[in-house]
DNA sequence: CCTTGCCTTGACGCCGGTGTCAGGGCCTAC
DNA sequence: GTAGGCCCTGACACCGGCGTCAAGGCAAGG
């Protein structure tokens, strides 16, 4: 499969799975010619970076779920090193949580204060 | 009040401030000398500015606030233009927690998945 | 006069995932 | 032969609030 093909499959572009290749996550064999050579396999990966990528993810903290993956596992997340990653991001996620809660408490207290000011 | 002073009661750095003016947020007077010249009431604008890019909105969001609080406000955001600006910013608060929600509940579930397989 | 410390404008760097353009090769069909 | 469609590498653009460096002016004190 080449990457146009690959990209398709996978609702990306050739540009991003080179992307991705440059920073360790794919290594495709490469046909006489020069071309991107990639099995069916590859497909499972590249979904996994994207739901990653979706998760907030960075392109670094993404390379154990693929060697989990590649290892042979039926989930990128089942190892040490993923459980890790994971752990942190859920702790990340939860303080921008807490960030925004707090901002979003502040725009309805001063929403609030200008209704207030408009029946005085 | 020179740029310098200014920036320190402020509690942020000369190329800040210079960022604001660029952006039509300050307009300082200058000294024969071509220093800018501010007066104190600056700083209060300075300090709504700064609270406005701490709740996330953009430099150019901002300008209706600090038009409100020259137009002789006790506050920046009890004009109309403002409290779109607030209601929009909510808007938009609102749905970065619904995103980040999904995502917590994602990795959650991925962590606990983990769990259950240790047990078997 | 010279140093020191403030001020001035202008411009590049950062971060990260991707779009996009440039310049060129391979392959197939006509 | 040539047109079209895929592929290749390399590199700049984006966004936004600054940090930071360059090169230079002004003022005051020794």
């Amino acid at each position: 499969m080449l990457i146009g093909e690959l990209a398709e499959r996978a609702g990306t572009s050739p540009r991003t799975l080179r992307y991705y290749e440059e920073h360790g996550l794919i290594r495709p064999r490469r046909d006489a010619n020069g071309y991107r050579q990639y099995d069916d396999g590859e497909l499972r990966v590249v979904h996994e970076i994207r739901t990653l990528l979706a998760d907030g993810f960075g392109v670094d903290d993404i390379k154990p779920f693929v060697a989990c993956l590649r290892a042979g596992n039926s989930s990128g997340h089942v190892c040490p090193d993923s459980a890790d990653m994971l752990r942190r991001r859920l702790a990340e996620v939860d303080g921008f949580i807490d960030q925004l809660t707090a901002v979003r408490e502040r725009l309805r207290t001063q929403l609030q204060e200008i209704k207030c000011q408009m029946t005085h």
